[in-house]
DNA sequence: CTCGTGACTTTGT
DNA sequence: TACAAAGCCACGA
């Protein structure tokens, strides 16, 4: 048996993803805005959950890099995705404190950490 | 090709 | 709960 390198997933081995934002939005970017869109108000979802409810488990960082350059980010809830660790992403700019603000605005309770309660708050993406 | 750099995640103290 | 280390992967230098 040949040892398939990480990843358990059953089905095809899917290529590398990239963001590629000259040559039009990629099929699963768009997928990607569609999710997004769909986290409720006053929930929030992680990067790696998202990354692998559109089938690449492994590239939670494409998700964070997709709504630190993409145009189409600016049209999405993308104060709504936090870390695993349910705390708001470090970065430079007046991102995190203004991700805060627009959390706390909805409802949701944001430590001085910047942290939210995921067990309370935390909204699962549905496969597709 | 190698190397450094992230809006990341998981695991081990 | 908090921190460090290692793994991860696309990109650009």
């Amino acid at each position: 048996m040949k040892r398939r390198r990480r990843d358990s997933s059953p089905d095809t081995p899917p290529p590398t993803t990239r963001i590629d934002e000259a040559r039009g939005p990629d099929p699963l970017i768009l997928r990607l805005c569609d999710l997004i869109r769909r986290i409720p108000p006053g929930r929030v979802c992680t990067y790696g959950r998202l990354a692998a409810a559109i089938g690449r488990p492994r590239h939670a960082r494409l998700v964070g890099r997709f709504l630190a350059q993409s145009p189409l980010a600016d049209s999405l809830p993308w104060h709504r995705v936090v870390n695993a660790s349910g705390v708001i992403a470090q970065r430079d700019g007046a991102g995190p404190r203004r991700q805060r603000a627009l959390l706390i605005a909805e409802g949701i309770d944001v430590s001085p950490a910047g942290r939210v309660n995921l067990a309370r708050c935390l909204w699962m993406p549905k496969m597709q």
